[in-house]
DNA sequence: GCGAGGTGATAGCACCGTTATGTACCGTAA
DNA sequence: TTACGGTACATAACGGTGCTATCACCTCGC
């Protein structure tokens, strides 16, 4: 009489599936491919999976968001701390730079498109996102501890890094720097520029700045 | 025999009119209301219009971002250049905030944007934008001619500028900012440390940057 | 007057997020 | 063991999207 249904018995493992096949469509296929079909079409299973676990496209895209946020505090936790406190600060600079370049449109997802792409992220989701970010004060305060920053509040140091970091990838993953202003190069400046700018002498920042770039590779490894 | 058609006289208002409803709808209703059938029907057409003049809903948008730009440019021209560079470019950072917490969908689609939502800028687009932003550099140059930055490519010195303006007005609209770091005081702050990061000393710096906080009003006349 | 080209109104396509409905499976209780 | 209730999910449909094909109408050069 009615057609045949046949639901497959329950899989545990299809949510993180989903969360798993969505992430790698936005990675390899872009933003627009992030659709319940084919997301659930790629998942083997059908549009309502979405629904039933994640409620909304949106929070699926929302446990997107919070994957992206644990690479960047994955890339964070592998930086060793040393007793140059302002080359750990730089290292941080380094690393969420390597991070958005590795993660483009998960990045966009995190930071640019929550008034775009119709969804929205939570005030949850948006602490979570400063929690991860916070690892970065304590640098900030050893460097003022140290007397290589002049006494601030590193919370705001913390900040004023942040704001160029982001600026800048956030630019470079958009296009709008070219030669002879190319990413790296205004990467490597902007990097002294703040270190001045907090306190640290011209020298001492450059030699700093410099030493981090070649423990990048020693402490990041290659990750997926 | 056919249907009635009755399609109006050509009227030669429907491209700008069409621009000025979608620069409303994104302003007033949000990125999510910027639809073929929603700017057609608020301007009294047919969605046919919009593929007509600008072939496609990219080609509007980008005909959107060009004015957020020339609303950009407006802020900027407004701005008179005095003896102390440093104070000009502060004046040129706070208007870059005003005019993006001003037009925040605006704002969003000419930077955030351009992978999220289906559109994407050319090459060309990107570069009336950084011709806009272009001005600021003579303000650099002033300042390392007078002795108040040192010594340094001046275009490089302003990308770092737009970088935090960037990155803070951006973080700002995507509501990542909370107290005690709120908006503001980072901006007065961040302001302080870019300049004294390019050379300035740090009371000079201190100096400038409050008084062009005083010229903002005085400059820059409230706009629609 | 008349043909040509441009403008735009209508209808349709494929796709989107979301929802309603119904079926198969599960753990639990009788 | 059997019956039940709740969950997972397959299917189909609804209203929306960008876009295209078709065709009526207007304006212009001749």
């Amino acid at each position: 009489m009615y057609r045949k249904n046949v639901p497959r018995k329950p899989d545990p493992n299809v949510r993180s599936t989903l969360i798993e096949v969505a992430a790698r469509l936005l990675a390899e296929d872009g933003p627009q491919a992030l659709s319940t079909r084919r997301v659930a079409a790629d998942a083997d299973t059908s549009t309502m999976a979405v629904y039933t676990h994640f409620g909304s496209m949106s929070g699926l895209v929302r446990e997107i968001v919070y994957e992206g946020f644990a690479r960047l505090q994955d890339y964070f936790s592998q930086i060793k701390e040393t007793d140059d406190p302002v080359s750990d600060l730089c290292v941080h600079g380094r690393a969420y730079r390597r991070n958005a370049l590795a993660n483009p449109h998960l990045y966009a997802v995190m930071f640019g498109g929550e008034s775009l792409s119709g969804f929205e992220l939570s005030e949850e989701d948006r602490q979570h996102g400063r929690y991860v970010l916070a690892s970065i004060v304590g640098c900030v305060g050893r460097c003022v501890e140290q007397g290589r920053f002049r006494q601030a509040d590193p919370g705001m140091v913390a900040h004023h890094m942040w704001f160029a970091m982001h600026g800048l990838v956030n630019l470079e993953l958009g296009d709008y720097l070219i030669e002879p202003w190319g990413a790296q190069e205004c990467f490597e400046s902007q990097l002294v520029t703040l270190v001045v700018g907090a306190g640290d002498g011209l020298d001492l920042a450059t030699r700093s700045v410099a030493e981090s770039a070649q423990r990048l590779d020693a402490e990041l490894g290659i990750r997926a």
